[in-house]
DNA sequence: CCTACCGATCGGTAGG
DNA sequence: CCTACCGATCGGTAGG
């Protein structure tokens, strides 16, 4: 086995270390917050000491982005069903209703990632910050394209502001994760996805 | 000077001081969050010793619940603009509209105590979540209220289901909510007023 | 309401 | 990736 072989097995074992570790930070995340997670449980959970975390991240704000980072790219498996629908009214239906399955499976223990953490941070000037707003702009600048393809293809009325419907959705979807948790009610799922088909329903 | 008017004098002194802690906690809580916010810090915040707020509170946890009932006497203040205005449909737009001022105007600094501490508590169990959750079933409950006399009156049709029409309602208040202080940007309460408006038109 | 203190935990570093 | 450690801060208490 030559030297080369042992320094790839050692890197890769380094990447599965380093994704174990933003896994349980992402889940942990929507629980404690952002700040309230704290490297010390954080490296129980995964099985390592605290200084093994700090091997990966140089600090906490360095862990906080990448986790952010994680975050976004288990968000984006989870809305892939919505994004192979046919463009257009059934695309933003099926992302939808994507996100309120995620909340529902609860893949982040604490409801969605980014609705969590722009609670916690929204006042928090910082990068995390920004990184987590960056993220909302994203979800909604392709929602809003959405719109605008149904639109042009007589889906959705023109008259319809296509920053005011996907405010109104967004409304929907962030309702629905804050009151399924705090109240433990699916019925306010059920509310979001009638919600939604109704609020489409009326923009044309 | 008898005993008994140095006694009084002593106990609303001790008044005062208590609200002025509760004041500052509420407003803090919003930022730091209600497990967040430390009585080390709160204490520097009203020039107090730590030990100063353990005679007020005995524990943290009785620090916080007193935090959520200050938070939602001064929300209850903050309403009373919608709470006067004409009953059914006038009233329900007073209140989304005197809770989006109170937004605007950040009574509380992180915005809406009470999406605040629902984002942070709602994965939480204990007697905080819970007092928080009860204070968004009130209003919840308020809201419905009024959509049931709004439909006595013919103000609202009859078809509507009061409990899918103030989830709606409430989406939008929490949207707007996290995305004006995310993006802090006004046009987020803009769009709720218009959003808030136009739901109850379509609706009858 | 204060000073003085407790054990536990925080983020982070030295050195290997 | 580890052990061992740092100063700061946490919630909370003793005693006044």
């Amino acid at each position: 086995m030559s030297v080369e072989t042992t320094g790839r097995r050692r890197r890769a074992d380094g990447e599965r270390s380093r994704e174990k570790i933003l896994q349980a930070a992402a889940e942990l995340a929507t629980i404690e917050g952002l700040n309230g997670l704290s490297i010390g449980r954080l490296a129980d959970t995964v099985g390592m000491s605290k200084s093994g975390l700090y091997a990966h991240f140089r600090s906490k704000e360095e862990l906080q982005l990448a986790t952010v980072e994680t975050a976004s790219r288990i968000l984006a498996a989870e809305l892939e069903p919505g994004m192979v629908a046919p463009e257009g009214k059934a695309r933003i239906v099926a992302l939808c209703d994507a996100f309120l399955s995620h909340v529902e499976r609860r893949v982040f223990p604490g409801g969605c990632f980014f609705a969590s953490g722009a609670a916690e941070l929204s006042t928090q000037p910082g990068r995390v910050r920004d990184a987590i707003a960056t993220s909302y702009r994203d979800w909604i600048a392709l929602l809003q394209g959405e719109v605008r393809t149904a639109q042009a293809a007589g889906e959705i009325d023109e008259g319809e502001d296509p920053e005011q419907l996907v405010f109104e959705l967004n409304g929907i979807l962030v309702a629905a994760n804050v009151f399924f948790l705090l109240f433990d009610d699916p019925a306010e799922l059920v509310r979001a996805r009638r919600g939604v088909r109704e609020r489409l329903e009326n923009s044309h």
